[in-house]
DNA sequence: GATGAATGAGCATTCATTCAT
DNA sequence: TATGAATGAATGCTCATTCAT
């Protein structure tokens, strides 16, 4: 369907509600008010609750999957590979904040709507192919369990949602490059700038 | 109050409860279906829902500060005592999978009731003085901020939740083990049992 | 059936409470606390919530229609048996102040329980008695609706529970005999003692 | 906010229902019921139940103090302005039946809610005014107790709603009339018409 | 497209009452 | 007689959703 004009406000608006309160615990009405609109007037937009969800999450979803498969198939080695993807997945989280921070809050990992647990296989699975092949050309130091990795190195990246300010003092190119570090088992000195 | 009898299974049904709809999205009804008992009865337990989260919240995030406060604060060479924060981390998610599950999707690192977050903090500053010991022992590798250091760490406990299950394959010391590893930057073999 | 010992510590502990938060705002639990008992104790004294009123109303209404029905048809002229009504009520709520003032909220001339109004009625036509022989005598002035000089003496009378401070300046002489004086028509110097 | 069109049946379903089972004993189920609403569309005009009964207190509260500031203030002399009170109260009265009969029932004179006691007092504080120039220029017999005086004079007329049918055998100026005459201490004949 | 009143199901909480101990 | 857990109905209030204007 053709989204209309105010389309983008709202699913910010959503995000940014959602973000806050959780997407149980806000109402629509609190979305409507961030938007400058009234309730009903919500429903120009979306046909439900669920589907401001949907789209909230599609952004960062989308592009994280679509990158990391483009990445993952793509050349370079795998070390290189693995520090691109972190790289990725630290940009969309700064260019998304809170769309991030709920589909990490309400979505990931979670035995929620099947809907949208695609999209968290399929990164998770992307991610775990670069990880086998870092620890096959030796990138990743041999005897590490493949998963086990991944999970890891995702735990860290979505786990910055819950701490991290990214105009703060640690900036995003020192936790791309330390969480890349951290899992490659490198100790090369930190690259600001 | 003395609590009676019924409390822990009640502490125990909201556990499971909360997990599975979250907290926002869990109805004190299906709680009480849980335990089996009406939802009026649920009240001469509990004076409010949000009491029912804090008392769920508190197990896993008491003994976890308390066992955190001994080891950071105890002998050890900091390597030795950053493996055992881990080991103890884990044996805690083990322990307590539902309510440590609760805690980290309701309140930790979110802008949530501030009773709560006390815990929080107080635990992220104790890692992060054994991860700042290590770093100055060497131990972990030098140029790592630690605050970010300790959050990856954190990131990637926390996220166990998220997929992680402690009967599957891959069982607790290796978790334990790897994710120790990881952090300090060591490729030692995993060592079981 | 025959009232065990505490009986009377809950029926006083029942007016204070329900005079303060009305009957139907009145919880047994804060009945209870009152009482310094537990919440089903309460069972042991009474069958219902309903009961509890009754027997807080009963001891006013039963004392003031007594003594009414027995100044109505007693001796001595108009004048005087309806300053002896207006003292006897005024000595009833002092005595009874908290189950006046509940008697008073809760049931008169309110279209409730009949049973509660039967007092009410009998109490109203033994003072517009007096006030019927009064105007006959002349002690009330002539051309006064009987009816209504009665409802006008008991308004007056009634409504000391809301402001009235017994132990106050204006004490119980002076009020029975203003008040008297008034619907008297008399500016008789005030008698005190 | 703009109260939109039902308000105004709103409120008065309210007064009605407040007055049949008192504001405690009534549901906002059958204040939805009266207006013929479902019980969720009545917060589309309050946002609480408190709310209900500030909105039905107001309409005879508000207009009782300003016609009462008025003729306390205003010109005559003291006996006649009594009798303006008197009569006011009795067209507020008549005019706001079940308004005034929860104000009284819920409000007037009850350790409740210090918002709504001040129009109880001011209106008071006013009348007593008017009573004490009424004993200075002798309109009112001298010896009277001012405060007494008036709270007499109010409790018959609050009273009223306890047993007075405005539309029966005796009519308002009736009323006005006696209840004025006997707190002014006067026998003239009434005046109907 | 916007409004905002209406709907009706759902929720946390209260409370009179029962009953086993 | 006292206790206090259990019951289950009721209540104030919220909220996603609909719809006439």
């Amino acid at each position: 369907m053709a989204r209309p004009s105010r389309w983008d406000d709202v699913v910010r608006a959503a995000g940014k509600v959602f973000r806050r309160n959780g997407f149980a615990g806000s109402s629509l009405e609190q979305v409507a008010e961030e938007v400058g609109m009234w309730k009903g007037s919500l429903y120009n937009y979306i046909s439900s609750k669920d589907d401001l969800l949907t789209a909230v999450i599609a952004i960062p979803a989308e592009r994280l999957t679509a990158e990391a498969r483009e990445i993952a198939t793509g050349p370079g080695d795998p070390a290189e590979r693995l520090r691109e993807i972190v790289r990725c997945h630290v940009d969309v989280l700064v260019d998304n904040y809170d769309f991030v921070a709920v589909y990490l809050q309400e979505v990931a990992g979670r035995d929620i709507g099947a809907q949208w647990r695609a999209y968290d296989r399929e990164y998770a699975a992307l991610v775990e192919q670069v990880v086998r092949e870092g620890i096959a050309s030796g990138a990743v130091p041999s005897g590490r369990d493949p998963r086990l990795t991944t999970m890891t190195l995702l735990g860290a990246l979505n786990w910055l949602t819950r701490w991290w300010d990214p105009a703060g003092d640690v900036g995003p190119d020192v936790v791309t490059a330390q969480i890349a570090d951290i899992v490659l088992g490198s100790s090369a000195p930190v690259r600001t700038g």
